[in-house]
DNA sequence: AGATCTGTAGTCAAGTTTGACTAGCTAGGG
DNA sequence: CCCTAGCTAGTCAAACTTGACTACAGATCT
């Protein structure tokens, strides 16, 4: 799976209520377009997609108060917000190689409580340990290793991106562990969004709108 | 972009001509299931679009030695070689955050003489850095950092997997540098492809054969 | 001998992703 | 007053990915 889901459903519930293009701009906002695939058909696809599954509400709404089409908002169901906390969990835990799924699950982690975070993250460090287990033991072939040529190269890597990310999480579990952020029900959380008139402080300059240019 | 095109032509120029079985039996060997989406419907999709675009030249060929329905047998036309070089070259260059794409290029590097694949993987380290760069500055608010919440931990860990990433490169060049492994030009290459009637040595006592089980 | 299992080879529908394109409105220049 | 640049908001076709399914042949079981 990919992270597109996780971060519509986050921004969407942030927002409480919002259209397609308010999440976009979160979105980009994030730097999700760097990252992830987080592009305009993407998001309003997903957002067309979870709304048929019944994981959002769509409000069909009237001509939009600034130019453009008619524009829907969405809204999360109560299917919806199980489905957000359980990608959060999910991809906290499982070791998927793809960054940007961990990327999107640590965006909203604090939307758990520490303790919960906390165990789900020493489950991703054993799960990247059996990865690890795994690779080491397929590629190495009977006759010893060395018989790999430059093919131990892949393991090497593996076995290097492994352990970097093994490393890196016992790391962030020290940090939490040592109080670092506000999780859930502990008080002001931290927000993340753009309220509806605010610039993007990290404008870069590039530019999408129009798109092709 | 994903790594199957490179995958499949280099499964199919190993073997000079190959159907599609064959390749992806040659992709399980090489354990690719595990590490990045070659599965049946990518493999011959994308064999049938190179042929498409001229990549491959496919030769129809009668009812199959043993069971099954007819199959095509491909083969590599010149623009398939260009094409496949080339992403070779740019898959080990590009730093793309997803791994399946440099494990395939690992996987073909000696294909490209050992001078040229050091320019390459030090291009490499290059646009880690660049990329270390970006993210850093990105995520780093006028009103210094901190204000940033556990939303600095996305950074966190992309700078770690650059650095980690760029650490790798760095060895892999060393060793590369230090007269390692078989390159084009340079004697008996490393064949790693499955002979017609050889038994995966790696078996993992996963089957795919009728799939759904 | 018939039934079932296994292996070979591949197809197909549904879902996702991509990149380019559309269309309404407004602010500002000439 | 018209034109164009830019912003808001989203659509669309083409390509790609996924997971389940099909069809045939030979081997094995009963």
């Amino acid at each position: 799976m990919s992270a597109i889901r996780l971060l519509v459903l986050g921004a969407v519930r942030m927002h409480g209520r919002a259209h397609g293009y308010q999440v976009r701009n979160d979105l980009e906002f994030w730097g999700a377009h760097e990252w992830s695939n987080a592009k305009p058909g993407s998001i309003y696809h997903a957002l067309k997609q979870m709304a048929k599954q019944g994981l959002l509400h769509a409000h069909e709404i009237a001509p939009s108060t600034a130019g453009g089409p008619p524009r829907t908002e969405y809204e999360l169901t109560e299917k919806g917000t199980e489905e957000y906390l359980g990608l959060v969990r999910q991809y906290l835990t499982a070791y998927d190689q793809r960054p940007d799924v961990l990327t999107a699950a640590l965006g909203f982690m604090v939307d758990l409580d520490r303790e919960e975070v906390l165990g789900l993250l020493e489950e991703r460090v054993r799960s990247i340990e059996d990865w690890r287990k795994a690779v080491t033991e397929y590629y190495t072939p009977e006759e010893g290793p060395g018989q790999l040529g430059h093919i131990g190269e892949i393991m090497n890597f593996w076995v290097h991106s492994a352990d970097s990310g093994a490393e890196w999480t016992r790391g962030l579990i020290a940090r939490i562990r040592g109080g670092a952020y506000t999780f859930s029900g502990e008080g002001d959380p931290f927000v993340g969004i753009l309220a509806e008139d605010q610039e993007n402080p990290y404008a870069t300059g590039e530019r999408h709108p129009g798109d092709s240019r």
